[in-house]
RNA sequence: GCGAGGGUGGCCGAGCUUGGCCAAAGGCGGCGGGCUUAAGACCCGCUCUCGUAGGAGUUCGUGGGUUCGAAUCCCAUCCCUCGCACCA
């Protein structure tokens, strides 16, 4: 095998490297492009496509806004020390990257700049390409996409007619959120509310637009949507199933799609409309008193536009719209219609109202109303004189009781056992919904706040819309051979650049050949976003958007790491597509084509879910523990920090601060501290190198330091593994900290700390890959670090135990040092415990309750007659908690490698000794775990 | 209001899933010592209280409980963060 060195890297990067400085120093800036040149050169990040089921780890793609933030580069440091960390363990890894190349952004640069979007986004992908190379993360770039290209926005619109013959695409007229400065339509999940901190001027609780922040106003378009909501149910109930994503997300999940299970009835009208409800307590309709609906619903509406007849209603309608979406109604605000409702179950006449806090979208936008049962109602009723009928009271086993409860006072909204109810008084409320459906010809409904997800985007940078508009025909597709619907040159205008496209827009009907326009309205990105982990396992595909036995191999993606702001749209998106895709046959993971996944659910039956394991990055904090803002000047160029440190330490300094999903804030401190880090792994491994420094004798200090060295391999594979990366470091710390000790006692040996630093670059690797590279090639070993093989991973035998009694001893002989007041102490001497305390602690452990007597039983201890009896006391009162320990030899030796740390801490003589070579008074002091000291001044 | 996640020593923050060397990792800050002409960096200790031989006491939001034993399990309660929210 070829070994490399920094002078051949820097051939591979054709660099003019300037004579190395005789310091024993790295410079970043001369051996990280060397080093990235070198994996480049070698394929390291390159997956065949014939590799089964490999580790895919992935990041979610960056928009392409033209340079990388902190946020970015913590992302990515986590997807690539993984990726790097999974590929030193043997496995196939895919690590790809991409571009989220579609979007408002562009246009709008294109505007102030004066040329084109696609121009603008081609150069910043440029630049975050290098941005992304010179922090030196490992991609397969042969795998790389970017969604404005035709080659992958072309299959968004195959898959789009894939979706349109599932019945998954829809078209109608939809109030929809207007952004009047991006002259685009929102999704509602783009649709934010403003924070507390700016809701004094009249504008509180109005929507703003999540990219602008300009106010939202509503319009009614007609508009593209994919029916989401066909998939409600499922991508509610698999959550529970994603036990690798953060309780957050899915808790966000569930709330958006916002399942509610109740009843709809349908209740006559004086007017003579039937008009519906929906509710989640048909238990309570016996206590209805009055009824009410929202000044959006139908039949208010249509009162509304007769205003002769009712001018309550027109103007209370009138100052609810003006009042826009939220409360500047007050809550029991509302207004009598001077109808009657006939209450299905007692066939009274009851008042009908117009009341704003019945929302138009929620359930049929009416209801009727409990004021005894539901606090709203109850509000409403007391502000209009309005009768209250109990018709629940508490069940036997109920908090409160029956007498306790008075419904003029307060709603009480729990169910309960009917009363009033005629025949069906003493029904329990559960039971008496499941009769009320039948009862009151009433139907059970599940119902969704999701709503379907509106894709028609009135701008330019997107992927346009394959549908053509036929006078004749209607709404006629593109078909198959006619895609891409390539977008026209782009020109400049206010309103949609499509729109003013002529030429592209006039054509002909796939159908009759007449004349037709073409649909102007592109889609939102995050169809895009939705697929594009798919595309990864075959990019350049020409007659799939993606090769399906393949990606029904590879996935689901085993590590998904991005941010927290995509916990709704694009995760649950995603979801949706999966699914879709797996009901079109596109995939088809299959029982069992996943040897690695042990959980059922989601992942034992084809790829329903795409993403296994989610990890939301934390916040990277400014300095001052606030978030990171132009405003508050407190931000950190990643660049800067490369430029000036290097990538390696950027790259410790994030994945030490703290575990990935946590934030923290930046510390100048902390990167000093990286740095010097890394430049003192980097001098030893230089002293190492040299040789000459270091002798050969192997003695016992040798042996502690290479546990020491296994153990930290094993912890570090550990902690890789579950993603806290911190704790890695810290022990890889303390390693290097050992080993710099050992390298400096007269007595050191090449071999441990060779070996040492060798686990120390290899821990490293993933995480300052540049750094590791160069001390593999100080270190004269084979090929590149970045192919090598993971430190053997199995903690030396009882490793925890005997570093237990080490550090207790160490620790003990501190104490005594400092309560006695030893200035200086001559000579330490350890014995450890005798054999027969052993045997005696192995008895009592057995022992079932008689201690004592167990121990006292057994000849041999008997022979030692009160000393054990004394000892088996002890034990009698401590039994249950009695730790394993190692045999007399073990201690020995376990405190013999460790000696060496005492003499160096105190300075004096250390003796450790079995009990038998010990003075008697010495020897009794002892026992197994705590061996006996004695400190001469 | 509903839901999720939390409350640990001066601060930050592990540990709590699988109760027991847990007075509780690590970092920062502080103190002492080493190295150095000096500073910085680096290294070694200490950093709840008391204690002249490794001991004792009191701690993990608060109050109860289970247990031989609880930061860790159970119940109640207060507070914080986030998400949803006039959701029928």
């Amino acid at each position: 095998m070829k070994s490399y060195s920094t002078a051949e890297a820097r051939d591979w990067a054709m660099t003019t490297g300037e004579p190395e400085p005789q310091e024993r120093r790295f410079d970043h800036a001369e051996i990280e492009p060397a080093w990235q040149a070198a994996w480049d050169d070698e394929d390291v990040f390159r997956i065949d496509d014939e590799e089964t089921d490999p580790e895919y780890v992935l990041a979610m793609f960056p928009y392409t806004s033209g340079s990388l933030h902190m946020g970015h580069v913590r992302n990515y440091t986590i997807t690539d020390a993984y990726a790097r960390f999974e590929r030193l363990r043997g496995e196939s890894v895919l690590h790809p990257m991409g571009w989220d190349s579609f979007g408002l952004p562009a246009e709008n640069a294109a505007e102030e700049r004066d040329t084109n979007p696609r121009e603008w986004t081609m150069q910043c992908i440029d630049s975050m390409k290098d941005q992304l190379g010179s922090m030196g993360f490992g991609y397969d770039w042969e795998r790389e996409i970017a969604t404005c290209d035709p080659d992958y926005y072309q299959w968004n619109q195959w898959l789009f007619q894939q979706f349109r013959e599932e019945g998954l695409v829809d078209r109608r007229a939809e109030e929809i959120n207007w952004c009047p400065s991006c002259e685009t339509v929102l999704a509602d999940e783009q649709v934010e509310t403003p924070d507390g901190s700016s809701g004094e001027g009249g504008v509180a609780g109005e929507g703003i637009c999540w990219r602008c922040d300009s106010v939202v106003e509503t319009r009614e378009l007609d508009q593209w949507v994919f029916t989401i909501t066909d998939y409600a149910d499922e991508l509610l109930e698999e959550l529970d199933g994603l036990d690798g994503w953060p309780a957050n997300v899915r808790e966000m999940q569930r709330n958006w799609i916002g399942r509610q299970e109740g009843d709809s009835v349908e209740f006559d009208l004086s007017t003579g409309d039937a008009v519906e409800i929906f509710t989640t307590r048909l238990d309570t309709i016996h206590g209805a008193t009055f009824f009410a609906m929202s000044p959006g619903h139908e039949v208010v509406q249509r009162m509304a536009e007769a205003p002769e007849e009712y001018p309550e209603v027109a103007e209370y309608v009138e100052r609810a719209e003006a009042a826009g979406d939220d409360e500047d109604l007050p809550e029991t605000s509302g207004a009598f219609t001077g109808e009657y409702a006939v209450n299905p179950a007692t066939g009274e006449e009851i008042p009908v109202y117009v009341a704003d806090y019945v929302l138009e979208d929620v359930g049929t936008g009416a209801l009727y109303a409990v004021p005894a049962h539901d606090e709203r109602d109850h509000a409403f009723a007391e502000e209009h004189d309005i009768p209250i009928q109990q018709v629940v009271e508490p069940a036997e086993d109920a908090d409160a009781s029956a007498d306790e409860i008075d419904v003029q006072e307060a709603a009480y909204p729990e169910d309960g056992v009917l009363v009033n109810s005629g025949e069906y008084d003493g029904l329990g409320s559960a039971e008496a919904r499941e009769q009320f459906v039948d009862v009151f010809d009433g139907e059970h409904r599940i119902e969704f706040r999701l709503r379907d997800w509106l894709i028609s985007r009135q701008r330019y940078w997107g992927t346009p819309i394959p549908m053509i508009d036929c006078a004749d025909c209607g709404y006629v597709p593109v078909p198959d051979d006619d895609l891409p619907v390539e977008l026209p040159e782009f020109v400049h205008t206010t309103g949609n650049p499509l729109d003013a496209a002529e030429d592209w827009k006039q054509t002909s009907c796939p159908e009759c050949g007449g004349d037709a326009v073409r649909e102007t309205d592109t889609m939102d990105t995050f169809v895009d976003s939705s697929w594009y982990f798919l595309r990864y396992c075959s990019p350049d595909l020409d007659d799939a958007p993606f090769d399906s036995d393949r990606a029904s191999d590879w996935m689901p993606v085993d590590q998904y790491v991005g941010g927290i702001e995509h916990a709704v749209m694009h995760l649950l998106y995603a979801r949706f597509f999966t699914k879709v895709l797996d009901d079109v046959d596109l995939l088809d993971g299959g029982p069992g084509s996943d040897a690695s996944g042990t959980s059922s659910g989601p992942w034992s039956d084809g790829v329903r879910e795409p993403f296994r394991n989610l990890t939301n990055q934390g916040m990277v904090l400014g300095e001052d523990g606030n978030k990171m803002s132009k405003s508050r000047d407190n931000g950190v160029s990643p660049q800067r920090i490369v430029d000036e440190y290097g990538a390696d330490t950027a790259r410790l300094f994030i994945m030490e601060a703290a575990q990935p999903e946590k934030e923290f804030a930046w510390s100048p401190e902390g990167v000093e501290s990286a740095n010097q880090f890394l430049q003192g792994v980097y001098e030893l491994a230089t002293r190492v190198a040299d040789g000459d420094e270091f002798g050969d004798d192997h003695g016992d200090v040798a042996d502690y330091v290479e546990r020491e060295i296994d153990a930290t391999a094993a912890t570090a594979t550990e902690e890789y593994e579950a993603f806290r990366f911190n704790h890695a470091l810290q022990s890889t710390r303390e390693l290097v900290s050992l080993l710099r000790r050992y390298a400096d006692r007269d007595d050191a040996a090449s071999e441990p700390i060779e070996q040492g630093i060798d686990v120390v670059a290899r821990i490293l690797g993933p995480v300052a890959p540049h750094v590791a590279e160069e001390i593999w090639s100080l270190l004269d070993r084979d090929g590149l670090l970045a192919e090598a093989e993971w430190p053997a991973a199995e903690p030396p035998a009882d490793y925890e135990i005997a570093q237990r009694l080490v550090e207790n001893t160490r620790e003990d002989v501190r104490d005594i040092v400092d309560v006695a007041d030893i200035e200086d102490p001559q000579s330490i001497t350890v014995a450890v415990a005798p054999a027969w305390k052993h045997r005696a602690i192995e008895i009592a452990t057995n022992a079932d309750g008689d201690v004592v007597g167990a121990v006292m039983s057994d000849e041999e201890l008997r022979q030692k007659g009160n000393e054990a009896a004394d000892f088996a006391k002890d034990l009698a009162g401590e039994v249950e908690a009695i730790d394993e320990h190692l045999s007399p030899d073990e201690e020995l030796a376990a405190l013999d490698r460790a000696a060496w740390l005492l003499r160096d801490e105190f300075g004096a003589d250390v003796e450790i000794l079995h009990a038998e070579d010990a003075a008697d008074d010495l020897a009794s002091a002892s026992e197994p775990g705590r061996p006996a000291i004695h400190i001469e001044e």
